[in-house]
DNA sequence: AAGTGGTCTAGACCACCTA
DNA sequence: AGGTGGTCTAGACCACTTA
């Protein structure tokens, strides 16, 4: 066997660990296909049933798909916005293309309590901190804050972000890691005064309800790698999330 | 083959639904053991590994969940609330176990065209209509409208929401029909009147922000069946979704 | 010790796509 | 026609639970 360095972990689990490691090291593309279930099978020491297995729970993980009779493929890196979208007030029909990210910023900051549990990190941990602005047909409709451990990513530069897909697409090209949503927490507030001026809510019609997100997404072994707290308009727009 | 009368379908298709059949015919309670893999197999003229892909899938739909070396049991009817839940405002850790349900009344109404084409029914096509209340500590949190296809379910009554542990625990004891949650959207709107004195939100600061959310669930064969609209009270408690 | 679910294999056949 | 994923079988061994 060639993957058994790895102990006491099912044969399936370890040809998935192999191909998720080849994946990140850029081997395919989005879109490209993997080799077939024999030829992996015969690379990777497994069973056809095995290699099948593995391939069956990376589907479901989102990292491939496949098309009978076509082959197997790598998934597209998901947007920023993950596995939810914006839409109109209709009710789930359209969709959210026109959106688009603007890069406010990046510093740093130190982890406050909460966050740092949520992270699974130390009190006070140093952490990057990502401001993006949302925008649909040019209007400010939401505004996050995303919090990622400093240490982790040490050699994060604001320059990837400005030039990138995003943040989960630069995480996943400079340091392999693909994160997917644990948890998402919703309430109505009304806007605060600094987070209505940067999404152009001015002064009189200051009283408005805003939709505030808090998401908590790990890599794919379950290790918590970001914090993000997102304010959104809903006048125009609805936050939708799609189950299975 | 016994479960042959169904064509074209997977075998393991067919042992899912002949299972999924009899747990709505009540052969089985919540946490009742399901016969061996060994004995369905038997029972339903498939190999032990076919058995095994519908069981896999079947607790994947949340329907039974097994444990190493005991068995295949019924999993509990999940409650109205869905996969998600209430939380206090501290970051995911608290459980929602105070949260109660009062059912404020049933009555028929006719779809409206956005609800006629998110259910799938004509224009008009009649509905019934509960109306329930959610308590957490006694005080009001949350108000739903739940909207069901009357003809699917002409013989609704009454008294068995009133009496019953929620609406799709009714469903599935009355009708045999399991829900899931298809999608859910949220948005963030001042709280209207009528629903301000319901959750007993008083006249002088009448002006809250509340959580809007609709809901549409479908039963296991992915038909749509229900579509709710909650206002939720957002100050002490903020709602969750966990993802997978 | 017996029974259960969990993993793994080898081989067969089918349905679908591409060339 | 040949390659791909999708289904199905039969048999083996392991890990865990229960009595």
């Amino acid at each position: 066997m060639t993957v058994n360095a790895l102990k006491r972990q099912p044969l399936y689990a370890q040809v998935k660990q192999v191909l998720r490691q080849r994946m990140a090291e850029g081997e395919w593309r989005a879109h490209d296909a993997l080799p077939s279930e024999w030829d992996l099978a015969g690379e990777l020491g497994a069973s056809q049933g095995t290699v099948r297995k593995a391939l069956t729970e990376l589907v479901a993980d989102g990292l491939l798909y496949r098309e009978q009779g076509r082959g197997t493929f790598v998934a597209p890196v998901p947007s920023d916005w993950g596995e939810s979208s914006l839409l109109t007030p209709g009710l789930f029909q359209e969709q959210p293309d026109e959106l688009a990210r603007e890069f406010l910023g990046l510093s740093r900051l130190n982890a406050s309590e909460d966050i740092a549990a949520a992270l699974k990190l130390r009190r006070l941990a140093p952490l990057w901190r990502v401001r993006l602005l949302w925008r649909w047909h040019a209007a400010p409709v939401a505004l996050d804050d995303v919090l990622l451990p400093a240490e982790t990513f040490d050699t994060l530069d604001a320059r990837w972000l400005r030039s990138s897909e995003g943040v989960h697409a630069t995480l996943q090209q400079r340091f392999g890691v693909r994160l997917k949503v644990v948890c998402e927490q919703f309430r109505a507030e009304m806007l605060p005064r600094e987070e209505a001026s940067l999404l152009g809510v001015t002064g009189m019609v200051a009283d408005v309800p805003a939709l505030c997100l808090l998401r908590l997404s790990a890599g794919m072994d379950g290790q918590p790698l970001e914090w993000r707290q997102r304010y959104c308009l809903t006048h125009q727009l609805a936050y939708t999330v799609k189950h299975d």
